[in-house]
This record gives structure tokens, C-alpha cells and sequence, in this order.
RNA sequence: GGGCCAAUAGCUCAAUCAGGUUGAGCGCCACUCUGAUAAGGUGGAGGCUCUCGGUUCAAAUCCGAGUUGGCCCA
């Protein structure tokens, strides 16, 4: 790009995105980028894998945003910072895509279409999704290493994870056990408990009846699920609460029942019985040890009958709810299966996997348990064991992946048991910080605190296999080969393998074998829960242990920045993980964020149909307003609302940087300005007051927004920046300099200008090319050209100038604008636009710096609120004219007064007084204050203005500083300059519809309809003649002629231009 | 059903930790400027600070209960 180039008159985005792409790729600015930061210290951040399913949503983009913001900073910074994009591919949501897609019921369907197929299908459809990602990213912005993401499918990857499996199991933490699992029966596989969905859903509601043996009477229990009762092993009771024996009647015949006493009533009426007397009343702890008959003996005679089962024991998961009694089978529910181990059970599920009954199930053998329901709810009223039968709208588990009613059985899995270093994995969170903090002190650890052991294994094909091999002839843990890494695979096993070519998918290590002193050992066909993939990223994303060319100086992570369901995801897996397999948290640094909501603070979905794709807001504002918009949401923990106003603000925004950018150039251009040859330095002496002050404006902004990234508070720094280039630089400096930058001479003070709005634009490129990448990119282009960085993101961070802060300056320039504010204000009080002049304004100062400001700039601050006078009233002394009331300090009078504050408070406001006296305020609201003395600090007085004059008062952040006074009254000579500038302006505008040049004479009639009016304007038939350059005053014919009406007068005016030679 | 977080102007948020007459930006309306012009300036309207209790002289803020939304868990 040249120096000061020829841009567009308009801030285009799309126009502007488009040649920034084409550009980074003409120069591998990326590249470049990342070289130039070679050398620079390590900062290790890692990317949490998005999962290989579906487009980036408004989240996605969010999340990647953010992490590009920081990762930019950072390089900025000067650190050498690790950006491989990761990607996570494996796992159940593919599989049960790729299903679909292949028109696939079940596992049946996938075995007969070959495993290697599947793999094949499913490997396909993951890259396809990768590739659709990677293009989202890239759209808007991001810079990481899409060249080279890692995948949680390559070898290297899979490497990583079997390398982390094996230290656990070195450490003792991996073993085979049985334990109550979420299943689902379609995929016919464990499901993670946080892959359960709850839905709700209608299920049988029944209340029966288990015969006591060595007793009169029966224990009432209460189930949704029929079809677990089969397995019925034991009723739990709560020891501490109350049981009743009722005889209750129905239909002549009488039943003994025993139920919880506060489910007595309940119960009862649910069995329709007519009356009913309590015979007996007694603890839970008192009923252990009876026992009862087994519902359904004769239809499942295999049902648990050894020694100590179908008898009362306590549990603590009973409550006084429903009957108080519970109906457990420790070969389905997880706490009935805790107990049940507890108590030394052996375990009965007569239940398969695919959710169908085996011979143990007896007569139900072959049918799928929810619809054996109806089978077994007729057995038992048959049997008379049924109390009540109906139905019960709840809460239900489901497959996250097909919707699938999930079913708890007991089954065989491989876990890493976590509670056995649970002590260690509460020590580790200390070693993290998270922003917010609250997210790992409250969420996080009471999560891990309650965490269970972890179930790594499945029954499934598209995963990381199990590296572990057991001897062909047992199935138990007890002997067992965990293998590390590839390399070791390949010494290992019998067949033939090379290390370096070798794909680790089921179907290729399914076949291998080991063979050691004699015992054949063979895989355990499950693949990993896809958690454990992304759980070993840390060291996954250095392709360690193949590659250990990094591991040891960079790991753990400095940085992972992912939203909150997380916490039980990615946050978690990663300390899990970390902790089993090297003792530590693989993460330093966490910031948490949440999920982008839609406009009404729901979540985005797409049944719904309240979606917003990326795509349409980048069509809409560009990927720089987009990003913006994105981050100037607070990115710790909360939950963003998406917001298209937002969005288009920040376009806005960006187009006023753009304006002020272009402002200059032209003048630059003309004036041949080299910022190398004149920089800052070299104009000292002549800066003004305003560049000193947008400088040191510079200064501040800079320290403000570096503190509050380093507190991963982007936002924040992105508004204190906005609010610089809006405020500051657009709608104050740039008025300021315009004047001096209009000036064809050379001067001092024009190069002044030049060379402090260069500092000024060069260093805010910088500090928003993290947050907009491209509009800063174009920029920087522009105003340096070939001289320096190919890209503006190679640019070091801009750092505080002490030589050029100036707090004093900032806070003298706030309080101008403040007073020119407060001016302004009172003006339109008064009714005076500013094109009419006033005769003077009253500054009354409160303070010393004020009256500094004030006297400094005197003959400015009269241009700018257009006044004939300034009339400074210094801080000891009080502007005469004035009358006083009274405003109330409530942190004073609260104390002092109590529950009378707010009447005091109401008075204090409306008394006025002559003089500002505690004395006359005193007397004024003596009702009220009953005896008690007011003191100086309760009040503070107000003015009063006299009729005429209106006044403003004018402070900063949010302090009182003083007042001004516009005196708006009317004198012949103000009305003659204010008439005429009416005329000016409609003559301008006259001028305008002309698409007159600027320099073009007129000719000029002005006819007006008022003689008073008339003659006050030709009073100043100069100045009008001047400003509208009309050489020509008189009668004008078959020019463009309009009739006005000014201040309520009629005026008609009519111009012409004149030939080029008269003038 | 439980845990965590949130609720303040039409919208997005700040003020909450350390209680003291609620603020900003955007939007809207009016006025204004007219050499940044699909701009700029000034003002105004707009708040039972989600509800109900409690503590306190005083609560958006602290405490308790609830409602709604979000996430996580069952």
C-alpha cells in the first residue's frame, strides 16, 4: 500500500474485508505474524476442540472471537503464543448422524455394513464439518493455525490419549467393575450421565402391594418403572421416619398396610378403601429385617432370592413421599446399586443391553422392558399385588443423541477412579485462577467434590479404543496390559505393525494380539467415552508423547477460555484427566464465559426459529462490527444477549474511525507531511494546548485498557477506547484542528497537527487491531505504507508515553467541555439558539482550576457558545444576581435526623433564601427541623437565577464544579447580527441547492416582510455579503428563488451566480 | 427436585463487593448546526431498580421466601 493512498469517501466493510483477505494472503501476514514472535517468551494457550457436528453458531463465534482478541493481545505483547486450533471428532453425535444418514435402526445395521465402513463414513463426515468450521472461523477474522489444527482422530492425537489412559493406570487408577449405568438402548451403549436429556414424558404410576411372610399384612411401594421389578432385590425404609400398620376396608374385605404415616391418607384413597383404623405405629428403623414375598416369583423364578434378599433394610434415599417405602433392584438404579454393594449383594439384571429382557427375565425373556410394562402391571393386579394403576406426567431421561428413553442397568465398564484422588483434584483447582473467580469456587468445586468415579468406556465404534488387553479367557481386571504409545503397540503385539504408519481405529488394533509368557491377551472392544479425547488436549496439542519437543516447557496451559457448561465438561475432563495422569492441572488460567442468548434473553434454537447465523450479521455489518459487537459483551460468566442495535452502533462507530482517519489525508497529501522525517519529537515546541491534551487523552486510554485486559476484560478496554476515538479524537480534537489544518501556508502549527493526529491514528489502529482486524489493517496500511510492519498485528502493543500523560491537561479539558456543555444547556434553557449571540455568560467557578481554565481559553469558550462576553465569578465570591436554595446531602442528614431525613431532605429543596446562609436556611425550614441545628456538610446551595437568565451547572464524573449563567437578553445590535445569520444560512442552503462551488459569486435579493426586520438586516449587509459571497446586492431575475419564514416573519429570497469574468 | 448465575429506562449495560436523592450508550421526540453530511450539537420524555417479607434513620445494594430466564446436575 502507498503512504496517505486515495480510500473510499464511505466506511465499507464488505468492500474493505474483502481486499484485507486478498491482502494477508498476498503477504502471508499470519505467517509473518507468528515469525516475528518466534523469539518471544512461551505463552501456551490451548484451544478447547469445538465438536465436529453442525455450522459455528453465534456461541462458537462468540467463544473464538474472544480467544482471538486475547491471542492477538498477547502477540502484541510480544509473546511467542501457541494457537493450534483443535477439533474434537470422534463420538456418539457423529455415529448416530452418520446412522441416520445411512438409513441405519441399529447396531445390527452397522455390523453388517462392516465396521471398517462405518469408521470410513464417519471419518468423512467429521473432515466434511471440520472443513465448514475452519471456513466459519476464518470468515471473520480469526488467526490461528488453520494449517495445522489438531484432530482428535490422527494418531498422534489418539498417541495422546492412550499415553494419558496408561499413567492412570500406573498410578492404580484405572479398573473394571460393574456399576449402575445410564444406557441407551437403541445405541447400546453407556451414556454419560451429562449426555442425559430430561424430558417429560407420561410413564405408569403404581402403588403395590409386597406381601409380607412372617406377618399379616403388606409393604406398599411406589414406582414409575413396572418393569423393574423383576429385580426386585429389597425394600428400603428410612430409619428415623414414622411407619402405620392400617387395616383398611374395601369392598367388604380388609387389608393390612404399611405405609409411611405421613402417606397414610394418600395412600389409601389412591386404593379407594372406605375406612381404614391405624393398628400399629412404629419406626423404619423397627421394620428391618422383615421379609416379604416376591411379586412376581412365578413369573421370573430366577429373581433374587439368596440369603438376605426380598427383606426391609434402610437406605438414605428414602423420603416421606408417595408411600415411604422403596422398591429397590440394585441391578438397575445407581443408588439402589451403591446399597446393594453395600450390603454384599450380588447384583441381578436380567436386562440386556439393548434393553430387552434375557432368560433370567423369565416369562418377560425376549420383550423390551418399557414394553413388558403392560404385561407385568396385568400380572400383578391379577396376582391381587396391585394397590393402584395409573399414569404420572415426570421428568425422564433421554439419549442426547436419538431421543431414546434411557434405562439404568448394571453392566461391566472400565472407569478411572477419580474418588480415590479426589483430595488431589481439590488441591489442584487452587492452582488455577478463573475469571470469574466465583465460577471455580462455588460451580467447579462443588461439582468435583460430588463427581463419581469416571466411566471411560463404551460400546460403541467411531472412538479412541480402550488400550487395554485382557487374557482371551477371562474378563475380570486382574490381568491386564495397558498400552502406552504406538511404539509400544508395536513391540508388543503379535502381528506385524509399523509405528509410523499405524491408524489406531478399532478396526485396525481390534485384530491384534499379545502374546506374553504364554497367555494370549485380547482388546477390550470399547472405545472411550469421546470426553476422555478433549480431556488430554494439553499435551494432544503439542502431539506429545510423540513429539516431546515442547512438553516440558510449555505445558500446563497458561490459558483456556471456553463458556460455562464447560465446567462439567472441558474444565472438568481436563483436571480429571491431568490429575490421574500427571498429578496436576493441565490449565493456569480460565476464563469463563457464557452463551449468546437471542434478543429476548432465550436461548437460540432452532425449533424456535430465533437463530441468528453469523453469516447474516456479517452480511449485515461486517465482521468488524460483528466482532465488536461480540466483544463488548463482559466475557466473565454471563450469558450475552444478542442485540442487532449493538451491532449496528459498533458499524457506527467504526465509521466515525474512519472518518477521522480520512479527514486528514488529503491535507497530509497536498503538504507532502513524512511522518519519518517529522515526529513527534521534532514539533515539541510547537504543539498547542490540544494536541498536548489529545496526547495525553492517548496516554491514559492506553494504561486503562492494558490493566484491563490483563483482567480479561476486554469490554471494558474496548469502550475506554471507543469513548477515546468517539469523543475524544472525533467529535472534540478533529473540531478543534480543522481550522489549523485548513491553512494553506505552511506552518509550525499545522505540522504540529499533522504529526499528533498521526500519533494519534498510528497507536489506535493498534489498540483496536485486536478487536477489528481488518478496518485497523486498512488503516495502518494507509498511513505507513511500505515504511514499516507488512501488518498492523505485528505491531508491539503501544505503551504509556510518562513524557507525554498529563492528567492536569485532561482534567483542565474536561471541565472546558463541561462548561461548554453547561453553556450550551442553559442556552436552549433560554431559548436562544446558538446562531443568535448573547450578551454574556457567567461562569461561576467552584474551584481554582476551573477559573484557570476559564481565563486560559477565554476567547475560545465566547467563539464556541457564541457570547459577546465572559464573566468569570471566582470561587470566594457569589454572582450578585443570584437567589439561593438548598440541596440535601442524605449521607449527612440520615444520620442526624433518622427517620425525619426524607421530610427534612423535601424541605431543605424547596426553600429559598436570599443568601447562602446556614442561618437563613435554617429559618426557612425551622418546622421541620424541630430545635436541631443544620451543619455545613448536609446541604450544599443552589442558585436561583434572575428572569432572563438561565443557568447550567457543569461538573465531572459527576461532581458539581460550577455553574454558567447565559444571559440571553435581547439588544438591536443581537438582533441585527441574529436576523442576519438567519439569512446566511438559508442562503447557504439556497447556495447548496445549486450545487454551487464554494467560491462561486452571487447575485442577491432578499425581500422582507417586515421593516423593523429589514432594517436591522441591512445593518449588516457586509457581514451577509461576505458569508454568502454576493458581490451583487439588488433585484435578481430568473434566479432560484424561495420564500422563508424567520422568527415569524416572512422573507423571500432569490439567487443567481454570476458570470466567471464579473467577479 | 438440587446447585450456581442473572433480573435496574424501549434496548444493551453500569452503579451491588464496602447501604445514602440511580446513571451511561443506543433508540425515540423536539430543537439546533450545516466545509465530517447515510454525520455533528443540546435538551426532553422514559425507572413502584422482578415480587413479597425482614434488618436499618436509610435498601437497586444486606438477609429470607418466591417468580422468570440461563447453565449445570438428578
Amino acid at each position: 500500500m502507498s503512504r496517505f493512498g486515495e480510500v473510499d469517501d464511505q466506511y465499507d466493510p464488505h468492500a474493505l474485508e474483502e481486499a484485507v483477505f486478498e491482502y494477508w494472503d498476498e503477504t502471508d501476514a499470519y505467517e509473518r505474524t507468528v515469525e516475528h514472535r518466534a523469539e518471544g517468551e512461551s505463552y501456551f494457550f490451548v484451544d478447547g476442540p469445538p465438536y465436529t457436528s453442525g455450522a459455528a453458531h453465534m456461541g462458537t463465534t462468540w467463544n473464538k472471537t474472544l480467544k482471538d482478541v486475547y491471542i492477538r493481545f498477547l502477540r502484541m505483547q510480544g509473546y511467542d503464543v501457541t494457537d493450534r486450533p483443535g477439533y474434537d471428532m470422534h463420538g456418539l453425535p457423529i455415529e448416530t448422524k452418520v446412522e441416520e444418514k445411512l438409513g441405519f435402526e441399529n447396531k445390527k445395521d452397522i455390523e453388517e455394513f462392516g465396521e471398517e465402513n462405518f469408521i470410513e463414513e464417519c471419518k468423512a463426515f467429521a473432515e466434511e464439518q471440520l472443513e465448514g468450521l475452519q471456513s466459519d472461523f476464518k470468515s471473520f477474522g480469526v488467526w490461528m493455525d488453520w494449517d495445522d489444527p489438531y484432530k482428535t482422530v490422527n494418531p498422534e492425537y489418539m498417541e495422546a490419549a492412550w499415553w494419558g489412559f496408561s499413567k492412570a493406570a500406573e498410578r492404580g487408577l484405572v479398573e473394571k467393575g460393574q456399576r449402575s449405568i445410564s444406557q441407551c438402548p437403541r445405541c447400546e451403549t453407556a451414556i454419560a450421565n451429562n449426555e442425559v436429556e430430561y424430558e417429560d414424558v407420561k410413564d405408569p404410576s403404581i402403588y403395590v402391594k409386597f406381601d409380607l411372610e412372617d406377618r399379616e399384612g403388606s409393604l406398599v411401594i411406589w414406582t414409575t418403572t413396572p418393569w423393574t421389578i423383576p429385580a426386585n432385590t429389597f425394600v428400603a425404609v428410612d430409619p428415623d421416619l414414622t411407619y402405620q400398620g392400617v387395616r383398611a376396608k374395601k369392598d367388604g374385605e380388609e387389608d393390612v398396610l404399611y405405609v409411611a404415616e405421613e402417606c397414610v391418607e394418600d395412600v389409601l384413597s389412591k386404593g379407594r378403601y372406605e375406612d381404614y383404623e391405624v393398628v400399629e405405629e412404629l419406626s423404619g428403623e423397627e421394620m428391618v429385617g422383615w421379609s416379604y414375598e416376591h411379586p412376581l416369583a412365578e413369573e421370573v423364578p430366577d429373581h433374587a432370592d439368596h440369603e438376605g434378599a426380598l427383606e426391609v433394610y434402610t437406605a438414605d434415599y428414602v423420603e416421606a413421599d408417595r408411600t415411604g417405602l422403596v422398591h429397590s433392584a440394585p441391578g438397575h438404579g445407581e443408588e439402589d446399586f451403591v446399597r446393594g454393594r453395600e450390603l454384599d449383594f450380588p447384583i441381578f439384571c436380567p436386562v440386556a443391553g439393548d434393553g430387552v429382557y434375557t432368560d433370567e427375565g423369565g416369562k418377560y425373556a425376549g420383550q423390551f422392558v418399557k414394553d413388558a410394562d403392560e404385561e407385568i402391571i396385568a400380572d400383578l393386579e391379577d396376582a391381587g399385588a396391585m394397590l393402584h394403576s395409573g399414569t404420572v406426567e415426570h421428568s425422564y431421561g433421554h439419549c442426547w443423541r436419538c431421543d431414546t428413553g434411557i434405562i439404568q442397568i448394571v453392566t461391566d465398564q472400565w472407569f478411572i477412579t477419580i474418588t480415590d484422588v479426589k483430595d488431589e483434584l481439590l488441591e489442584n483447582i487452587e492452582d488455577s485462577e478463573w475469571y470469574p473467580q466465583w465460577a471455580r469456587d462455588n460451580r467447579f468445586r462443588d461439582f468435583v467434590e460430588e463427581a463419581p468415579d469416571w466411566n471411560v468406556s463404551r460400546q460403541r465404534y467411531w472412538g479412541i479404543p480402550l488400550p487395554i488387553w485382557t487374557p482371551e479367557d477371562r474378563d475380570d481386571d486382574q490381568d491386564r496390559i495397558v498400552v502406552s504409545t504406538r511404539e509400544e503397540l508395536a513391540e508388543r503385539v503379535d502381528q506385524e505393525v509399523d509405528p509410523e504408519t499405524v491408524d489406531l481405529h478399532k478396526d485396525t488394533v481390534d485384530e491384534l494380539t499379545i502374546t506374553e509368557d504364554g497367555t494370549t491377551y485380547t482388546r477390550v472392544p470399547d472405545v472411550f467415552d469421546v470426553w476422555l479425547d478433549s480431556s488430554v488436549a494439553s499435551w494432544g496439542t503439542l502431539d506429545f508423547p510423540e513429539d516431546d519437543s515442547e512438553f516440558d516447557e510449555l505445558w500446563p496451559a497458561d490459558l483456556i477460555l471456553e463458556a460455562h457448561d464447560q465446567t462439567r465438561g472441558w474444565f472438568w475432563s481436563q483436571l480429571g484427566m491431568g490429575t490421574a495422569a500427571l498429578g496436576e492441572i493441565p490449565y493456569e488460567q480460565v476464563l469463563m464465559h457464557g452463551h449468546a442468548l437471542d434478543e429476548d434473553g432465550r436461548k437460540m434454537s432452532k425449533s424456535v426459529g430465533n437463530v441468528v447465523e453469523p453469516d447474516t450479521a456479517i452480511e449485515r455489518h461486517g465482521s468488524d462490527a460483528m466482532r465488536l459487537f461480540l466483544l463488548s459483551a463482559n466475557p466473565q460468566g454471563d450469558d450475552m444477549r444478542f442485540s442487532w442495535d449493538e451491532m449496528a452502533t459498533m458499524e457506527n462507530h467504526l465509521r466515525t474511525l474512519w472518518n477521522v482517519f480520512r479527514f486528514p489525508l488529503p491535507y497530509m497529501r497536498l503538504d507532502g507531511f513524512d511522518p519519518s522525517e517529522t515526529d513527534l519529537e521534532s514539533v515539541e515546541e510547537d504543539l498547542e494546548l490540544v494536541d498536548e491534551w489529545v496526547l495525553a487523552r492517548l496516554q491514559s486510554t492506553k494504561a486503562e485498557m492494558t490493566e484491563e485486559m490483563e483482567q480479561f476484560r476486554q469490554d471494558r478496554a474496548l469502550e475506554a477506547l471507543l469513548e477515546f476515538i468517539v469523543e475524544d479524537v472525533s467529535r472534540f480534537y478533529v473540531q478543534a484542528v480543522r481550522e489549523r489544518m485548513w491553512e494553506e501556508e505552511d506552518s509550525p502549527s499545522k505540522t504540529a497537527a499533522y504529526a499528533t493526529i498521526y500519533r494519534v491514528l498510528r497507536e489506535v489502529v493498534a489498540l483496536l487491531a485486536p478487536f477489528a482486524p481488518f478496518v485497523t489493517e486498512e488503516i495502518y496500511g494507509t498511513l505507513t505504507g511500505d515504511d514499516e510492519h507488512p501488518t498492523v498485528h505485528m505491531e508491539d502493543w503501544p505503551a504509556v508515553d510518562e513524557d507525554l500523560a498529563d492528567e492536569q491537561l485532561e482534567e483542565d479539558v474536561a471541565l472546558l467541555r463541561a462548561i461548554e456543555e453547561g453553556g450550551a444547556n442553559a442556552r436552549q434553557q433560554a431559548g436562544r439558539k446558538l446562531r443568535w449571540p448573547v450578551q454574556r455568560v457567567i461562569v461561576a467557578a467552584d474551584d481554582e482550576r476551573a477559573v484557570e481554565a476559564v481565563e486560559r481559553h477565554e476567547t475560545l469558550l465566547a467563539d464556541r457558545l457564541n457570547a459577546r462576553e465572559i464573566e468569570l465569578v471566582s470561587p470566594d465570591d457569589r454572582w450578585e444576581e443570584l437567589a439561593y436554595s438548598a440541596e440535601a446531602d442524605m449521607s449527612e442528614l440520615g444520620p442526624a435526623f433518622g427517620g425525619r431525613a426524607g421530610e427534612v431532605m423535601t424541605a431543605l429543596n424547596e426553600a429559598r433564601i436570599e443568601e447562602p446562609t446556614l442561618e437563613a436556611l435554617e429559618d426557612a425550614v425551622s418546622d421541620v427541623l424541630g430545635g436541631e441545628e443544620l451543619e455545613e456538610e448536609m446541604v450544599s446551595f443552589v442558585t436561583e437565577t434572575p428572569e432572563g437568565v438561565a443557568g447550567a451547572s457543569f461538573g465531572l464524573n459527576g461532581d458539581d464544579r460550577g455553574v454558567v449563567y447565559v444571559d440571553a437578553a435581547l439588544t438591536e445590535d443581537i438582533e441585527s447580527e441574529g436576523y442576519a445569520r438567519e439569512v446566511i444560512r438559508r442562503v447557504q442552503e439556497m447556495r447548496k441547492d445549486l450545487d454551487l462551488d464554494v467560491e462561486e459569486r452571487i447575485a442577491l435579493e432578499l425581500e422582507i416582510d417586515d421593516d423593523r426586520v429589514a432594517d436591522l438586516v441591512a445593518d449588516r449587509e457586509d457581514l451577509i455579503r461576505e458569508e454568502v459571497r454576493a458581490d451583487e446586492v439588488g433585484t435578481v431575475e430568473d434566479g432560484h428563488r424561495k420564500e422563508w419564514e424567520v422568527e415569524g416573519v416572512d422573507v423571500e429570497l432569490a439567487i443567481a451566480p454570476l458570470a466567471e469574468s464579473t467577479a
